[in-house]
DNA sequence: ACATAAATTGACACCGCTGTCAAAAAGGCC
DNA sequence: GGCCTTTTTGACAGCGGTGTCAATTTATGT
């Protein structure tokens, strides 16, 4: 049905070898007479629309140029703000060259033919390893990146959230809050992010002298309002994430608690809705692009040349973005 | 390096057809002393940590049992309310044993290579048709699904903007609202379902009587704002899509415009954070998941057997969601 | 013109699996 | 046991490229 390369070599009439040579551009072109032939040989390629069989390729350079991008559950690579990681992580693999194939990972699924029968030539991971796929990965049959975890000595890029803890809970303190809470809704998995920027905010705290005023809460949106109605509630609530913010956001002012007036809040991870909340949610960001980017680099760097591959993992640094919803606490 | 049938077969002292035979289940195993082989080159195959090589078995087979995955801007699909569409399809697609693989369509991209090269099975497009591609999807080498658009023939799954535009435009002159705004940011390319939703609106508005009253605001949110502000404003803004609505909700909130006392707004699309703004907003949406998961029903029908492929397209329809920017306009 | 070096070319094995086909083995029946 | 049918098996030719190597052709130097 397609065209290949014999089919070329036939009309030119030259063997199958020169008519790959020439396609690959692997000839010096000196000889006049070779000239002719090569601008020939192109010339017939192009008006039968010849197309390079990308399977038979494949197999015989043993190599796809495609990274696997192994997940659990569609929606955590599609939802914020990974989906800006991704976005970036593959717009710089494009650049070098690599395409991106979504490998969804469960009991069932076929990943591990996918992954073991040379389907992708590196693995990346966003945010976490899913429990299938650990043992693999950690065997390192193939290059692999982290985005935003650590695992196992595997090379990673991350956030630094201990600073990010205490790049929030410092803001506060310095508007004169003295009650901070730190908010992790009970569904989060235990991941290193929650450790590290609880680390943080306990450890601005403590520098502060505040340290028994340092709480976590680990429950529902509902009990966050239950305990804030309460006499001596905190006057402060850092969000493990934009959607603790969000949903907090949103019971605040149904229940008629004015932010920041009664209420400062501040989440981790600027998404785009944070920005169009009332008032825009002041929060802890990272460039996810460059998050995404270093990973590709990095990855593409393993593929290419494994022996020289570094272990040097990269931290991202947070930054604090003021918006509105923090502001000094009210007397009550 | 890897294993192969091969290196199974002389450990089994079998060939390698029959190992290969044996791993594809494809023996009666009548006969007591095949059914013993085949345990025994299960054993070994087992032992040996035997994973198909996908590379060769795709060129064998000539199929990869990949789907196409065809954009031109990565931040396009992994943007709201893609995502959500583009969560379903791949879902939905994974039951049917299809992997998808992200192919960013540029001049200078080697996706030709990809799409007309055999590393994919069928194409799928979200929202739009990149230019780089239309001729060559037009030729219909490959089985293809559009989702969201429609475009010279092929099969798509769509929203029914026609009678979204008339569901928002009738809600507000249910209300009372006499003057109508349809705005559609200046940014947006011109696409199917501004021109339908715009028809629907202003279909609404003749039935009413309010042909003259209805109109469509190519612009930005600025001049948006400029005309809000003029005498005999219209008092009521359905928003071409979700972004159009974030962003005049925030020039509200900055102009003391309260919404929706002073403005009434609808917005089409109903993503999470239009959820999240004060008051949340009124929306008319589709089901995202329904049209991901019709589209890749489609598509995969259409690779296993292409002869009997329906040129059926689907239509998903809207509906209105109440939510808080929407009220009867206030006399002024 | 002749030896030598450089460029070009075609044959061929290979990547690892699939699928066909004819030969070999096993089973059934008289 | 002999004959026929059904299973099982191995050889082999693809799939469509890649890469090596030796043979052939052309260019260069004297």
């Amino acid at each position: 049905m397609a065209v290949t390369i014999d089919q070329i070599a036939e009309q030119a009439g030259v063997s199958a070898s020169t008519v790959a040579r020439v396609l690959r551009g692997d000839v010096k072109g000196v000889q006049e007479r070779s000239a002719r032939k090569s601008r020939e040989i192109l010339r017939i390629s192009a008006e039968l629309g010849y197309q390079p069989n990308w399977r038979a390729r494949a197999l015989s350079r043993g190599k796809t140029h495609t990274i696997g991008l192994l997940y659990s559950n569609p929606r955590w690579i599609f939802e914020d703000p990974m989906n800006e990681i991704a976005t970036s992580f593959t717009e710089t693999l494009q650049e070098e060259n690599y395409d991106i194939r979504l490998v969804p990972v469960t009991e069932t699924s076929d990943w591990k033919e996918l992954v073991l029968g040379g389907a992708v030539d590196g693995l990346a991971f966003l945010l976490h390893v899913p429990e299938p796929a650990q043992a693999i990965v950690l065997e390192g049959r193939l290059p692999t990146i982290l985005m935003g975890e650590k695992f196992g000595g595997l090379q990673h890029v991350v956030t630094d959230d201990i600073s990010g803890g205490r790049l929030a809970a410092r803001h506060l303190l310095g508007l004169g809050h003295k009650r901070i809470a730190l908010y992790v809704n009970e569904t989060i998995r235990d991941h290193v992010s929650v450790h590290e920027r609880r680390q943080g905010f306990e450890q601005a705290m403590r520098e502060a002298g505040y340290d028994s005023k340092a709480e976590v809460w680990r429950c529902n949106v509902d009990d966050v309002m239950q305990r804030l109605l309460a006499r001596d509630a905190p006057t402060a609530i850092i969000c493990y994430c934009h959607v603790e913010a969000l949903e907090l956001m949103h019971a605040c002012w149904s229940h008629g608690v004015s932010v920041p007036t009664d209420l400062s809040l501040i989440a981790f991870n600027d998404i785009a809705a944070t920005r169009y909340t009332t008032p825009p949610l002041t929060v802890i960001r990272f460039d996810t692009a460059e998050l995404g980017a270093i990973g590709a680099r990095r990855l593409a760097a393993r593929i290419a040349s494994p022996e020289e591959a570094t272990d040097e993992n990269t931290v991202v640094r947070q930054q604090l973005v003021l918006r509105g919803t923090t502001a000094p606490p009210t007397k009550r």
